[in-house]
RNA sequence: GCCCUUGUAGCUCAGGUGGAUAGAGCAACUGCCUUCUAAGCAGUGGGUCGAACGUUCGAGUCGUUUCAAGGGCGCCA
């Protein structure tokens, strides 16, 4: 009995079959029971179906587990309009333990799909510290590569450098300006500039860096300062998103992407038949597919809009062999997915060729009122003090744990305040009492078959162990990582009440024992693969 | 104006393809540590699921309308 839902769908559909009533495993939704008076499990089937049939629900329930292989089933009840209660032998549960065990860091990992999968987040530019939205970004694309994974996907993390537009320029204006300062001029630095520390910081190191060896007046002088610049910039990033336990496969970069005049050949090549001029500029006609208005590609003065090396880089990465590409983005690129969606139409794709997940904006109080965050300014808190001040695990555990399409506010004071409240710590601490228990009974006989496990607390738990692969895959095909916080939060609630009803290590009872701490270890095993598919850490004392 | 997202307990949020008395955490209150970690357990109180219609055996979930909040509709990225 490796599986107990698969295994009554298929005893319901033999049991149609016999009343000659067609059924596929398809049609027949198995849940777990949310009241104990109704069993383990319930199903719908008969009210579904019994109109097709042209019988009263009740009465087709009743031919149904009249026809029914009993086999592993202690009772069946016909309950309310037609619903069908299931009522398990303890031994068909109890054989779960076993498959936990046997298949460890592998249990709920999903069969390969031969599918590959590219994700692009945070994708932020060169020119600052991450704050909070990026964070949330990073903790919710990390999240879903690491489930798409698990689920039996191939994954492949990318970031995307933009770094050919006019942010970067800006980064150069603000660290040369920092750089004047620092030599005693008296430059002002403007409104539009880059005002944060990190800028007078890398202007410092470029100083010693260069000692002396640059030349203000110099043709290159800016170019040079603008590169260095870019790449303390993103080397601080990539130490950081390194601090928040993500690391990415590939970094591209704008410049890689408009080489060789590669935007222009794909613009002749590929979209000419999609193109048109108006008033000098260059449009794509994307509203023969899902835009409501045609959108410039080359602007009057020649150059490009962000749009067009955008569409190139997607195509790059669809080259690559890619199934789907899926976008990680904050809520204000909602204008985004239509075009792009539409410009790899043009080239035969289909629409679902790219997913955009769109992750809202984080707003940020403190003290009790809305904190605009801005690099230009330099508001707002950083991912790296975020990291410092609350903790990696309860701050991926934080943005994680609501779906990326709710709004939400990030109190830091409640947030330092209520840190070591934070619902990641109830989950770890459930990890650590097993591990605990396991560590004192390493001495005790593990009985694997469970045999003795019975009581309503060991009976709950083996339950929600059992939902974990479902789980996994219904994360995985929602992208949302909040399904697991949601699943590990009722997975700590079983353990513990598991641990404080039912006494794990009894000396005078050795053949419970050994039935509990072949549960506290399928458990322990389960807790700890839930809490690494979100990148939380499983600790074994606290 | 058009489009997207959101609206569920005092607060923050969950509620797979419609299902049986709507859930969790925090906050409030009541019990429980001589025994594997009390960062815990058991329990109480707290809801017209923004509002109104509709679809059907059945709606927090689907449809229409409406109210409110945030975002998007650039030759910005």
């Amino acid at each position: 009995m490796m599986n107990i839902e698969q295994n009554l769908k298929d005893k319901i559909v033999a049991a149609a079959s016999k009343l000659g009533v067609v059924l596929t495993s398809n049609d027949v939704i198995i849940e777990k029971s949310k009241a104990v008076e109704h069993g383990d499990y319930a199903t719908n089937v008969a009210l579904k179906n019994a109109s097709k049939i042209g019988k009263n629900p009740r009465q087709f329930a009743s031919e149904l587990i009249e026809a029914i292989d009993k086999d592993g089933i202690s009772k069946i009840e016909i309950a309310g309009p037609g619903f069908i209660n299931f009522f398990m032998n303890n031994d068909a549960m109890n054989a779960i333990v076993k498959k936990i065990i046997a298949e460890g860091d592998n249990y709920g990992r999903g069969e390969k799909k031969n599918f590959k999968i590219n994700v692009e987040f945070v994708s932020a530019n060169p020119t600052g510290d991450l704050h909070l939205g990026h964070a949330r970004c990073a903790a919710v694309g990390d999240s879903i590569c690491r489930i798409y994974q698990f689920a039996g996907y191939d994954v492949t993390r990318e970031f995307y450098v933009n770094n050919a537009g006019n942010q970067i320029a800006t980064l150069g204006k603000s660290l040369d300006i920092r750089l004047r300062q620092l030599k005693g001029e008296k430059v002002e630095l403007p409104e539009d500039s880059y005002h944060a520390q990190d800028i007078v910081d890398i202007a410092k190191q470029f100083d010693q860096d260069f000692a002396g060896k640059y030349d203000t007046s110099a043709g290159d002088y800016l170019k040079t300062l603008t590169e260095y610049g870019m790449k303390k910039e993103l080397e601080k990033i990539e130490k950081d998103l390194a601090l928040f336990r993500t690391k990415f496969d590939i970094y591209s970069f704008e410049t890689d992407v408009r080489k060789d005049n590669h935007v222009q050949k794909v613009l002749e090549s590929k979209f000419a038949q999609y193109s048109y001029q108006q008033d000098g500029a260059t449009f794509l006609r994307t509203t023969d597919f899902l835009d409501d208005k045609d959108r410039a590609v080359v602007k009057s003065d020649g150059s490009y809009t962000y749009f067009m090396p955008d569409i190139c880089y997607h195509l790059i990465k669809l080259s690559r062999g890619y199934d789907l590409l899926v976008d990680v983005l904050g809520a204000d690129h909602y204008g985004y997915i239509n075009r792009m969606k539409s410009a790899l139409m043009m080239q035969g794709y289909s629409k679902e060729t790219l997913e955009v997940e769109l992750v809202q904006i984080v707003r940020l109080i403190k003290d009790g009122k809305e904190v605009k965050m801005s690099k230009r300014t330099g508001a707002g808190i950083s991912l790296r003090e975020l990291c410092e001040e609350v903790g990696v695990d309860a701050a991926r555990y934080f943005f994680v744990s609501r779906a990326a399409s709710s709004h939400l506010d990030f109190d830091l004071n409640l947030a330092l305040e209520q840190s070591s409240s934070n619902p990641v710590y109830y989950a770890q601490y459930a990890h650590a009492r097993l591990s605990k228990v396991l560590e004192l009974a390493k001495d005790l006989e593990i009985d694997e078959n469970a045999a003795k496990l019975g009581q309503k607390q060991e009976m709950d738990l083996l339950k929600t162990l059992i939902e974990f692969p479902k789980t996994i895959e219904n994360a995985a095909k929602n992208r949302g990582p909040h399904i697991i916080t949601t699943y590990i939060q009722d997975l700590a609630s079983k353990i513990h009440a598991f641990y404080t009803e039912c006494r794990v290590i009894d000396r005078e009872h050795l053949d419970v024992t050994a039935s509990r701490l072949a549960l506290a270890k399928a458990s322990r095993i389960v807790m700890k693969n839930a809490l690494n598919v979100i990148g939380v850490s499983a600790p074994d004392a606290m």
